[in-house]
DNA sequence: TCTATATCACCC
DNA sequence: AAACGGGTGATATAGA
């Protein structure tokens, strides 16, 4: 470890309260120096944390921890600064075990016995979270308690961090652990959210829900107890003669798709199909909002084997269905802006396989059109406008190739016949050869080795039954998990405020007066990930700024909110 | 009654 | 045999 030049190397865990929307409330720390062998016990609530560690934070110190995005919220409670070198182990050993997942999952734990160290009684422990979930005020007996359970972690570390180490690529490890710096950040600006329109809408969706249903039970009859009921659809369908799609099981296929398909043979069925879409998905009550307004959770960095952030969809504004996004909006005298890489994977994908005319294509600003205009599907000035349908299927085949699409489901999304499809594909084939040579090598050599991974190391191990469509998605998707992060990490250190990560996008926020400064740094740091993972290739980032009192608007909502928006005035309290 | 699986919703 | 990648989560149904 000396070998690693740190003068310091210290295992550190933290115990603290957390509650849905909230920041961290701090309770203790425990942190112990390898080299010198020094501990530190710090009581951190009731006033009693000091202003600065007790440790230096430079770079000559390096931290390891497990989970630290939980710890660094803890600092920036405090108000504190993070420490410059950080080494997280559950990103490390959930790298180790990607794709492989271990016997007793990735906590602590989990990778404890992985290894067979010895493990703190899972019935002390959870103990010992009821009481952090509890919260103060504490006794002198559970405070000394709490001290003890968090210092057992740290000696777990300890134990751990001994056992991973030979297998850690401890220079990109390190650049992951920045990114667990940069988790903690977002998790704690969080996304501004109007809690008005929040509350409006949580009162008023029981009504709204009902007139939805009576309206439609009007006509269809098949809401017999306010709720859907497949019988009476299946009852409906008989008696007015119509027939109707079955799942593998026999049952009616009742999901958005079927019902598109079928309104076309049967238009009356539209309006139920609109209603039950309406109906389909608002769940806004386990959005995780704290009492500033601010939508704030877990951002789950790491897990999904692209090593993509996976946020729970309920409890995530970003996660929710796109016209709740109107939810979003900054604070007086605050702006917001959103920034996005142009067809992120489509440029991964070109650059990393040094196909000529797809980075072209990338390059022309519309690398959809490019497409059909290098396949001569289109004359050359040809545009957006002039080939909205053409384009509009180049587009899918190019989006659809990258998760390995073959031509039947590309027929059935681009409303052509499956020979039209296989035209498609056929061209991608023939217009990005050597993508495709680059491609196949990447799913053949995963299947020969057993793995693959991203240009900064992120592995994942693949078995004998691995789909290849998802080994063939697996370079654009994980890079650009690889280069998102490296944005976030930018973007923070450089003094942004991040309010959070959308797989190849960054919200952020400032004073009125400083977003356009502020959209230029991201900007700025969206380029240099681009540049960093891509050998010096810049990829395109879009944004767009919102100032109060405007809002975050999506388009593909609009509809919604013109079925919502005059229901919640009517009914708003 | 509880759990596993299937289906569906939504996101990039 | 299937043929769209990575996910979370709610709900309905089947089976132990």
């Amino acid at each position: 470890m000396k070998a690693l030049g740190f003068k310091a190397i210290w295992t550190l865990d933290t115990e603290f309260r957390a509650s849905p929307g909230e920041r961290q409330v701090p309770f203790c720390l425990v942190a112990h120096e390898l080299l010198s062998g020094r501990v530190v016990r710090i009581w951190l609530a009731d006033g009693a944390a000091p202003a600065a560690p007790p440790f230096d934070l430079g770079p000559d110190s390096l931290f390891v921890a497990f989970f630290s995005s939980a710890e660094w919220g803890t600092f920036l409670s405090l108000g504190w600064d993070l420490p410059v070198h950080v080494l997280d182990l559950f990103v490390e050993f959930k790298l180790l075990t990607n794709g492989a997942p271990p016997p007793y999952g990735v906590s602590l734990l989990g990778a404890l016995r992985y290894f067979g160290l010895p493990t703190m009684d899972a019935e002390e422990k959870v103990g010992m979270r009821a009481l952090a979930m509890r919260g103060g005020p504490f006794t002198e007996a559970e405070k000394n308690d709490l001290i003890t359970y968090c210092e057992g972690d740290v000696r777990a570390l300890d134990l751990l961090f001994a056992k991973m180490f030979p297998r850690i690529d401890m220079a990109r490890a390190l650049i992951r652990g920045r990114y667990m710096k940069a988790v903690a950040r977002m998790e704690f600006v969080g996304v501004p959210i109007d809690v008005a329109l929040l509350a409006t809408l949580v009162t008023c969706w029981p009504e709204i829900r009902t007139e939805l249903i009576s309206a439609a039970h009007e006509k269809y009859n098949v809401f017999p107890n306010g709720v859907f009921s497949r019988a009476c659809f299946a009852e409906y369908l008989q008696k007015n003669d119509m027939s109707w799609p079955t799942t593998k099981a026999g049952q009616l296929e009742l999901n958005h798709a079927a019902f598109k398909d079928m309104s076309r043979v049967y238009p009356e069925v539209e309006q139920l199909k609109q209603t039950l879409h309406s109906l389909g998905k608002l769940r806004v009550n386990d959005l995780a909002v704290g009492v500033d307004g601010r939508n704030r959770t877990l951002l789950s960095p790491f897990a999904a084997r692209t090593s993509r952030n996976q946020p729970s969809t309920t409890k995530y504004v970003f996660g929710l269905a796109a016209w709740l996004r109107n939810l979003i909006q900054p604070a007086p005298g605050r702006a917001i802006a959103y920034l996005d890489f142009e067809q992120q994977e489509f440029g991964i994908a070109a650059v990393l396989s040094d196909d000529a005319a797809m980075k072209e294509a990338y390059a022309s600003g519309d690398p959809y059109l490019a497409f059909a205009k290098q396949a001569k599907a289109v004359p050359p000035d040809a545009t957006k406008q002039s080939h909205k349908k053409e384009r509009d299927r180049y587009k899918n085949c190019s989006l659809g190739v990258q998760y390995g699409m073959k031509e039947h489901s590309l027929a059935r999304r681009i409303e052509q016949s499956p020979a039209h499809a296989r035209e498609l594909l056929d061209a991608h084939r023939r217009t990005y050869p050597d993508y495709w040579k680059w491609s196949d090598a990447a799913v053949d050599f995963a299947m020969l080795h057993g793995w693959t991974e991203t240009v900064f190391g992120w592995r994942q191990q693949v078995g004998v039954d691995a789909n290849p469509r998802s080994l063939q998605n697996f370079p654009a998707q994980a890079n650009g998990a690889e280069m998102l992060r490296l944005a976030c990490i930018f973007a923070s250190e450089r003094g942004v405020n991040v309010c959070g990560p959308i797989h190849d996008a960054l919200l952020i926020e400032a004073a009125d007066g400083d977003i356009d400064a502020a959209v230029k740094t991201a900007l700025h740091a969206m380029a240099d990930a681009s540049n960093v993972i891509l050998g010096g290739f810049e990829l395109r980032a879009d944004f767009k700024v919102i100032r109060w009192p405007d809002r975050y608007i999506d388009e593909r909502g609009e509809k919604m909110w013109e079925v919502v928006g005059p229901l919640l005035e009517r009914l708003k309290p």
